[in-house]
DNA sequence: TGAGTATGGAAAC
DNA sequence: TTTCCCTACTCAA
């Protein structure tokens, strides 16, 4: 379930594992050249929107995306033999992270970095992000607010699940076009604060109060008033918004 | 046990 | 618009 919560996740718990050290690299599927990884010493573990960049002392980075099906294993004895199919394994002393079914792992160089950082908008886990560009993307977008929010150059690191959540908390229909600046900071306030509870806990937290909890995504019923929850079909993927606390004309005035 | 679906995204048609 | 990622989960049979 890798939206950008859990990518950030990621970054964080193997840059604690990895950062400062001399790392084996292996690819045991055989689709990945990991031997020019391998004793290379990572300089660190960088989330970007969805995006995993691996860097390292001297070389080219590693740039991993787990698409809709990729996923980590990870192992406190490295010596656990990976499953078959494991497209990458880094490995210290002490743990070993293997990288299954990724949609992308390849060596990054810097300019390619670079032109990946300047393809993606604001994230809202990352420290640098800047919230007057993050508000101007968004008013800027001509097209519904639920198609922006997924669109990976306006904001980083949403996916439909969080697409769901977010709009509700704040009120917005996701059909909404022209929400306004206004609308834009109070849906960018709602996805920092909340992508970090999701990074710290692991999952979607769209209420602190009850984290197992969703609003509207992949709801029957809204969870607040109970109404029927709305499903259709916005950039290629499936919506949730609930008709009363997201009107579809009160959008900018909600809350 | 098998089918259908999915929290992405880009390449292939 | 469809297809592919050595996936996982849910539901029906």
């Amino acid at each position: 379930m890798p939206e950008g919560h859990l990518i950030h996740r990621h970054a964080r718990e193997q840059h604690r594992a990895f950062a400062g050290r001399r790392v084996r690299a292996a690819s045991p599927q055989g689709r990945f050249d990991a031997r020019p990884y391998g004793g290379r010493l990572v300089e660190g573990v960088e989330a970007v929107g969805k995006h995993l960049l691996y860097h390292f002392d001297g070389g080219p980075a590693i740039h991993v995306h787990l698409g809709m099906r990729g996923l980590f294993l990870r192992y406190d004895d490295p010596a656990t033999q990976p499953r078959r199919g494991t497209r990458l394994r880094l490995a210290t002393d002490e743990v070993a992270f293997d990288l299954i079914a990724p949609s992308r792992c390849e060596t990054m160089g810097g300019e390619q970095v670079a032109a990946l950082r300047a393809s993606l908008g604001p994230d809202p886990l990352r420290g640098d992000a800047d919230r007057g560009v993050a508000v101007r993307r968004l008013a800027a977008f001509t097209g519904p607010v639920g198609a922006a929010v997924l669109d990976q150059g306006v904001w980083a690191g949403i996916g439909n699940a969080w697409r769901a959540e977010l709009l509700f908390l704040a009120g917005l229909d996701p059909d909404a076009r022209d929400v306004g600046a206004e609308a834009a900071g109070r849906l960018w306030d709602v996805a920092v604060r909340h992508l970090a509870l999701g990074r710290d806990a692991g999952q979607v937290v769209s209420d602190p109060a009850a984290p197992d909890e969703r609003w509207v995504y992949k709801r029957e019923t809204c969870r607040r008033c109970g109404t029927a929850v709305r499903t259709w079909t916005l950039a290629a993927r499936t919506a949730y918004a609930c008709p009363l606390d997201q009107p579809a004309e009160l959008g900018r005035l909600a809350r």
